[in-house]
DNA sequence: TCTGGTATCACCCGAAAGTATGATTTTGTT
DNA sequence: AACAAAATCATACTTTCGGGTGATACCAGA
């Protein structure tokens, strides 16, 4: 839950184009209200108080919206890598192998033991071989309750 | 992705007591910001403008902070709502009858056929042929393909 | 080299899931 | 009240799942 300081300006400095647009009207964004603030504070010498201080909290507001902006940017992002990566400790820990793994992402997927049989290029027999290893070490009757019990662990 | 206004306010107020500390700080913050922003302005008329600069650019930061706190605490449950929120409108477009989406959400659960009838006081014939409405109106071939769709169209 | 873990496959059998059909009752709406 | 939709249950049948057992092969680490 921590905020990693440079982990978000690797994202958005490495990542996709489309975001490009967005990250250069952030820091644009920033620049201004700063530029803002400090000609604001400059003319506060020589103007008059009132209206120094309506610029200022406009000044404010815009840096709480930046701030907001940045973190509905980043946070989203955050959160659903988190949501979506699998907890590799977690599958150390029940002792689940490569191909288990895999056969148990495509359980979730709702396929049939024929049909994983198929895209993994091994038997039907194999198959059930893997999904029996699979309920053992989850603790499930059935697979429907292996994918259940995967997802609340994070495990696919 | 629109902001609502006020939803979060209300949430906020309205929503249990365990964070009424955080809200206390977060609104006691934007006020002490302002506060000190505002005092930096009138101490910028008599003093020096480097001075006034360097505490005008912290309250700044502060401010972007506080926007990036309040959107953390906000935001997360925004999207957590949004999540687990079920689509009535694609259950009614689908013809999805209440019990039928009972039935399915239990099936998500890992429930067996016999497991559902028990725990909606029903029999296990009738679970059958509740599923295998299901299935038919989901367009799956097996309840764990059933469940994949329901999750994908946020009826789960 | 031996051993343990992984991956592969096969066979049998019982249990669970799913299909098809038909029927009755409940419920909600006009 | 009348009608439609939903909910209930049953029976018979097919398919899929899952357990149990055993076997072969591969690979990496002690």
């Amino acid at each position: 839950m921590a905020i990693q300081p440079f982990l978000w300006l690797y994202h958005i400095l490495i990542d996709d184009h489309k975001k490009m647009k967005r990250t250069i009207l952030i820091f644009g964004g920033i620049a201004a209200a700063l530029f803002l603030l400090l000609q604001v504070s400059k003319f506060s010498l020589t103007n008059t108080q009132g209206f120094s201080d309506l610029y200022l909290i406009l000044a404010s507001i815009l840096f709480i919206l930046l701030g907001v902006l940045l973190t509905r940017l980043l946070y989203k992002k955050e959160m659903s890598n988190e949501a979506h990566k699998i907890d590799e400790q977690r599958l150390k820990k029940l002792k689940i192998s490569k191909q288990e793994h895999k056969v148990l992402g495509l359980m979730s997927e709702g396929l049939s033991n024929i049909e994983i049989a198929d895209s993994l290029f091994i038997s039907e027999n194999t198959v059930k071989t893997h999904v029996s290893k699979i309920l053992a070490k989850l603790n499930a009757k059935r697979r429907t309750e292996a994918v259940k019990i995967g997802r609340d662990l994070n495990i696919i």
